[in-house]
DNA sequence: ACCTGAACACCGTTCAAGT
DNA sequence: ACCTGAACACCGTTCAAGT
């Protein structure tokens, strides 16, 4: 088994796959996990399957619908914890969601245009709607909440995975962080007075903060349409 | 001045305009305002100003920086209500941010990515600040939510600007509100129990909604970053 | 009937070679 | 010293022509 005396071709490929619908979404995740869902191109995917773009088309109607694909089955990978009370299994839950995007630079890009609606979407949107409900907020307003609350994740995440953490990102902080620090304080008076507060706070606690102040906010703000439920009164944390 | 007699060549071009930043933020935003911020594209952008497309980068670094240019000058035209409760008016200057964005397609997926820090936004920033403070909000938590008011507006525009609204985009939304519908009752009984709710309400509502639940819950959740200010209270609306 | 080579219409960015 | 033509390395999608 010495590798040096094992040949080897340069990448082994057991004969010709046949296409299939799910060759290609599987092919799809391994070039998501090893290099980001951006690499997952109707052109690189067909060189990967020795084929030609045009052929991709007979399984999977656009490069949009590829990328959902794509996406639910990632939503499966989403692992909810088991303990604690229903904010913090809430806000765990949100955070592992957030923490799949994050690993994949480009997904949450997608979740953020895409309608999810596959089978892994369903089935997060009925755990989060679960916790809701367990913590007692009406169902008017867990209804709308839960799509907040996804929201407030997914674009967190596409903030995040826009910077390829290479070069002009830092710069762009640090300007943003000086113009605060040397703003006029006769023109803009409310910076000035907050000055670092608002740049304050590493990632995942105002992630956590955000989450937080929207479950506080959805248990308390009355869904309009809903049939009225407004009497229930959930404590602040 | 008949137009008929008039003689009018295909493109009034007046002499060849000297290349400048000025010149290709000017441009750059016709094109903008024309066909949407995914028009704006080096190659489009030299083809318009006759010439070739490594002549840009003398003025501008990478497309990137040119998006965010083009933000920042559309921040100049949001407009803040003038009148009303602090909340309203709070909501309106959110709004009409949003309203921004949604009116150039490709420009909230920008804003979502690229850090802004140019004057413009500094100017909005320090409005929400101020009308935060006048309701009373607390520095570190109106520190903190402004970012999350930004981001919940700027994801809400990116969600809707992603959808051309020419084809696909109405299915997806029909089969995730099929799938919603005939969803296994003992599998998923949160959604089937809420049902119609998940998926009621107009854009515009749900915005309102979603602003004003992150105002009443900015105002109630405590920034650990900041000093000690968690005596405030604020009233649910 | 099914599949796909080749074409169409684009991209961002760099760099050597010109003025 | 300054500017840019041309090249490199890519895209998504379609459709006519093949098997």
């Amino acid at each position: 088994m010495d590798p040096r005396t094992e040949p080897r071709s340069r990448r082994e490929r057991p004969a010709k796959p046949a296409l299939s619908r799910a060759v290609i979404v599987a092919t799809a995740m391994e070039i998501t996990r090893a290099e980001g869902l951006r690499k997952v191109t109707m052109r690189r995917l067909a060189r990967e399957l020795d084929t030609g773009p045009a052929s991709l088309y007979v399984y999977v109607s656009n490069t949009a619908a590829l990328h959902a694909a794509i996406l639910d089955e990632f939503l499966g990978t989403v692992e909810a914890p088991a303990e604690g009370e229903w904010q913090e299994r809430l806000e765990g839950l949100l955070t592992a969601y957030t923490s799949v995007l994050l690993a994949h630079p480009g997904l949450a890009a997608s979740a953020l245009v895409a309608r999810p609606g596959g089978p892994r979407y369903l089935a997060l949107l009925e755990r989060l709607l679960g916790l809701l409900d367990e913590g007692g907020v009406p169902g008017g307003r867990a209804a709308w909440g839960v799509d907040t609350l996804m929201l407030h994740a997914t674009a967190t995440a596409a903030e995040h995975a826009g910077r390829d953490g290479t070069d002009g990102e830092r710069e762009d902080w640090d300007a943003l962080a000086h113009a605060i620090d040397t703003v006029d304080e006769r023109t803009h008076p409310r910076i000035a007075a907050l000055g670092a507060d608002l740049m304050s706070g590493a990632p995942h606690e105002r992630l956590s903060w955000g989450f937080r102040t929207l479950i506080n906010g959805i248990a308390r703000t009355p869904n309009p349409f809903a049939a009225p439920d407004d009497d229930a009164a959930v404590a602040d944390r």
